[in-house]
DNA sequence: TGCGACCGTAAAAGCGGTTTGACGATCCGG
DNA sequence: CCGGATCGTCAAACCGCTTTTACGGTCGCA
């Protein structure tokens, strides 16, 4: 009743296990002959190739990993994630390697998942949410597992990157912006740890020069409405807000409306990574798409790629782009009333 | 250079390889001295089991599947699985178990993908998106692999099934309607061989009897637009939609406000699943939470008792929520006037 | 003091594949 | 017609861990 092993099934056509193998991988000439004798006996005992064995005997899991450290409710909301995992796949699919997902609370829970990939769980890991000088980059490194990085890092390393220029949109919301006469422009930004938060900061802060007004957030509604409540408090605040993701600036869009503000006659709001549901908000949110599944693609792409023995390399991929949406779209407000936060945000800020 | 072997950590240790396996297994005693020892010589080596080896001679992954049948582009766009993705790695984190996910564009690698997992890849599947019928409840019976279904699954089966009640939040939601005055819903439902889609159309049809109006839709927001739009030209068109998920019903008000509609003053309109975004919109959506963490969490404890040999158990969840919003909150309106669909839907119907 | 029970470790046999070295058979050219 | 190259298969050695069997040493108890 046990499934059958690849023993079964020699012994079904009449040869050792050793040609069953090579029929199979052709990593020696098997003569046609007996290679349709070993795959009739093979079919009819319905043997499926042990993928443990396999992994054990060729030191290859054919599987690759991605450790993810985040709160599990973070990972439910987010918009990249899901979009990236789905680009993975489809290149994934087109061979018959696996993916193993690993959502871990700690860096030191993270750091027994990537021994376990390396001990054999995977082949190489693709590595999200990249923080400028992180660990992981010299701790994989040493474990010799290949890897490649999503977004810009910019230390020494010796593992594949795939790169996004992130600071071109952000160049043009701010162009369009001032089309549209705003001179107050502020920025939600990300942690600013986050290699791509960081770019998305920097290219504004450029972009703006002495004029920035940046707020650092963490991606959470919550920190989009609370410095949004901040920002529209200022003295001279701002007429135009770019979130950097779509979840802050509806948040801030939200509590602007509760505020009386109208967007975008009173206060321009654009947002990034364009959620599916954006263009069905009221007004559309202007954002900005990132083609996560694109770059799933590529960073699968280019992993099989080391897997394969290639030397690690950059690649980088041009895959955003503008959605200029209702958001952003009116002249900016000649006169910018300040707005007083709403009582309870004003606590949030002591 | 290459990895420690349990065979260096028991050299080191001044045992066998047998004693360094039983000190961690605890599957024989090993004196409190000699494991020390072990512990020591393991620890110096930096020694990490290799998981294939180990899958191997013990006959189990360490790891669940999950194989995914869609298209990439619907994943992305998915509230559901992200959630509950996320629910599965919470429980599974405790454990040191990874997820093995697959996504395949067709029958047969579906097969194969479950075959894969049987194969040594996974020690059980959680089955998703069940359909009436699913060819694959006996398949896995007949692989032999433990699994648990995630829906009302009614045919038999010796898998273990987590349930939930979609039919008391849509009774709610009507009766929630019918206090507002609403005597013409309609519902949008979801591909009608999905258990879940079913299970709410049903329940549905049981609450509005004779006034039944009921479409099929897809779960994309293309299908809710156009549904929508037959909906709202017939002669004596609906008050009320129920879609049955947030995408269709976005995409529907937006169809409707485009018309001229008012949500919820002419139409009142209600979704599924209760996207992170419902709320933010406008008016914000009153939808049905349907927590797919927890059910991600109850499913895995669920496949890890099967298989630690624990027999199939249905277990039911009880996770849905109304959340009723703005978009149901008015009075119906007394005349409900027609609207003739865009003409570029018109051809879409013939 | 003697014997069985028990404890802790060693030794070895797998788990189900892959890979390599060896070898008989066939083929070829000189 | 013979020697060497090539082809196709076999046999056996792993891969790194788990698990079972065996066994010497202790301990408890009569």
């Amino acid at each position: 009743m046990s499934r059958p092993t690849i023993s079964d099934v020699a012994r079904a056509a009449g040869v050792t296990k050793a040609t069953v193998s090579h029929a199979y991988s052709g990593h020696r000439p098997i003569s046609a002959a007996t290679k349709a004798r070993v795959f009739a006996a093979a079919d009819a005992l319905r043997w499926v190739p042990s993928s443990s064995a396999r992994a054990l005997a060729a030191r290859r899991a054919n599987a690759i990993g991605v450790v993810l450290r985040r709160d599990p409710a973070i990972l439910a909301s987010d918009t990249f994630f899901p979009a990236f995992i789905a680009g993975v796949e489809q290149t994934l699919a087109e061979r018959e390697v696996a993916l193993v997902l690993q959502v871990v609370g700690s860096r030191g829970a993270e750091e027994r998942a990537y021994q376990a990939m390396a001990a054999g769980r995977a082949d190489g890991v693709v590595v999200l949410d990249l923080h400028r000088a992180d660990w992981r980059v010299p701790f994989l490194a040493g474990l010799g597992l290949p890897a490649v990085l999503l977004g810009a890092y910019e230390g020494e390393t010796r593992l594949s990157c795939v790169r996004t220029d992130d600071a071109a949109p952000v160049r043009d919301l701010v162009a369009h912006l001032r089309e549209r006469g705003h001179t107050r422009i502020a920025h939600v930004a990300g942690p600013l740890d986050y290699v791509h938060s960081y770019a998305r900061a920097r290219a504004y802060v450029r972009a703006v020069g002495s004029r920035a007004l940046l707020r650092e957030g963490d991606f959470t509604a919550g920190s989009g409405r609370a410095l949004t409540a901040d920002l529209l408090a200022l003295r001279d605040r701002p007429t135009a807000i770019l979130f950097a993701n779509d979840t802050m600036a509806i948040a801030g869009t939200s509590y602007a409306q509760s505020r009386g503000l109208r967007v975008p006659e009173d206060l321009a709001v654009a947002g990034f990574d364009d959620d599916h549901l954006s263009a069905h908000l009221s007004p559309p949110l202007t954002s900005v798409s990132t083609d996560p599944a694109r770059r799933g693609r590529v960073a699968t792409a280019r992993l099989l790629a080391d897997v394969a023995g290639d030397d690690p390399r950059d690649v980088a991929v041009d895959c955003t782009a503008l959605r200029l949406r209702a958001s952003t779209d009116a002249p900016a407000p000649a006169t910018a009333r300040r707005t007083t936060p709403a009582p309870e945000l004003e606590e949030e800020f002591r």
